[in-house]
DNA sequence: ATCACTTACGGGTGACGTAAAAATC
DNA sequence: GATTTTTACGTCACCCGTAAGTGAT
């Protein structure tokens, strides 16, 4: 067989015309290229160049196996991709999810119930979620509600109670024992972030005469809701995430509407139950 | 990138199932092959093997790596073997031919005008000779009419006359200088060679009462001939070709029908026309 | 004179084989 | 004890680089 140092030396020589510069830009000197296509001529047992005393240039065979050789360096490029591809797929966890609560909160357990295996999480809508399920994109999806059919079941795996963030001096925010509805603050103005998942959508339908004030990130957005004194999002679990950070100044009230307290579900592709048997027995014990 | 020898490694690992009897395979020591194994794992960055003390076995990702190995080496095989058939087709000339006479004729003609070439002949109905030339497949092709279209051309390259064989002691022997037609033939039993492109159809068509005895191959035609009084053709060229090997005690009438003389025209692609000059020249001044 | 390829020669990397050890069946 | 893999070590092939030579621009 014709080993691939060769085939890149003559993809080289067909790129840069002369020996010279193909064999500077394969890092090894012009006498070893002269060498290697001497070789390769012998191995293909045909003539691909064609050879006056100071020049060599490839002849019609010599550019069509050039050519060929090109697709086969490729498809080599490609399967050592595709072994690492896959060799990585199977040391990683790739998990969906449909809110940023459990993307944040979930790599913590799951580092610890899989120490071996990486963990890959993304934030998608929930159709989407249960095609790349489906698609073996993801190993595991985290949905708003049950999912159930032939191939995938699903577990509860946790709830997310919606909380308003409001400064002291709000006159709603001496509601903070008994709790608030979002028709009660419906038509205020409040900041949050761009990438919360479904929150978004829940949050605009029961408060339609609200304004919200997006922000790109987590981070410009405890910035701006520091500095400024308008209504905000917040949740038990981001609560729970970030109190050590910031105590500062704001009071959470609690949403009382049952739409306002999400019931996360684990689904799973029923095949993958025994790889994933791990995480269902945590979820059952929480 | 990875050499070709590792992935034929890998791949006889993957079919023998262990490094000794793979290593016996590939004609080489057993921990040489034990070492590429490991060299192989770290061009990769990947584990491919599980490996207990005395045993070594492909893991997940190593299986599929053999498989995808085996489709670059396969794509290698292949590409080695369409530029050995590509220089090899620029230095054949490929012909096809409607009769055997111009077929045992030209390649005569052909290596002598064009002394480096090899030359193949295949024998085929008109239909397919015009089909191959224009994929490619003939580099000309000998038909018994001229055929002109916006791809190809064609040229009067010679004829051959129909003759009948027959034994000294035939009645119409006796025809010998004045010819004989079809017709006058027509209800005899005949000799013939199964491969002699469009002379069957037109002996048949001309002398539809006669019963034709078909022989497989000249060889064992000339045998059938030499041992049998039946009547058989010749033509001026094979008459011509043959002659000196066997005068043997028979006589060779011309057939009159103008049907009984072929008009071979050369065809040939127009874009074609410089690599066949010689050729063309060659025909001209017949 | 410079550039480009080839030939000639010496050196080093690395792939190989032999031998021996370790472990399993 | 037979088989299989690994480790160790010495050898050899082969690919490389330097240097010199030839011919063309």
């Amino acid at each position: 067989m014709i080993e691939i140092y060769l085939l890149e030396a003559l993809c080289a020589l067909h790129d840069y015309g002369t020996l010279s510069s193909a064999a500077e830009q394969l890092h090894i000197s012009q006498p070893a290229l002269s060498r290697s296509m001497r070789k390769l001529e012998g191995l293909f047992g045909v003539g691909l160049f064609e050879r006056t005393k100071n020049r060599i240039t490839l002849n019609d065979t010599g550019k069509m196996a050039a050519a060929m050789a090109r697709r086969v360096l490729e498809s080599e490029e490609d399967m050592i991709m595709a072994v690492r591809n896959y060799d990585s797929s199977l040391h990683t966890i790739s998990a969906g999810y449909c809110t940023p609560g459990p993307m944040m909160e979930m790599p913590l357990h799951l580092s610890r119930l899989y120490p071996k295996m990486k963990v890959s999480s993304e934030m998608e809508d929930e159709k989407k979620l249960i095609q790349g399920l489906k698609n073996g994109k993801y190993g595991f999806i985290i949905l708003s509600a049950s999912y159930e059919d032939e191939d995938t079941f699903s577990i509860l795996c946790g709830t997310e109670a919606l909380y308003f963030s409001l400064i002291h001096a709000h006159p709603a925010a001496l509601f903070k024992e008994q709790g608030l509805t979002f028709s009660q603050m419906n038509g205020e103005t409040f900041v949050m972030v761009g990438e919360i998942g479904i929150w978004r959508d829940l949050t605009m339908k029961m408060m339609p005469d609200s304004q919200f004030v997006l922000q790109d990130s987590l981070e410009s957005l405890s910035a701006v809701i520091n500095a400024s004194t308008l209504p905000a999002f917040a949740t038990d679990l981001t609560i729970r995430l970030f109190r050590s950070r910031e105590d500062s100044g704001r009071v959470f009230i609690k949403i009382l509407d049952p739409e306002a307290t999400l019931h996360y579900h684990c689904a799973i592709l029923k095949k993958n139950r025994e790889r994933y048997a791990r995480l269902i027995n945590f979820f059952e014990n929480i």
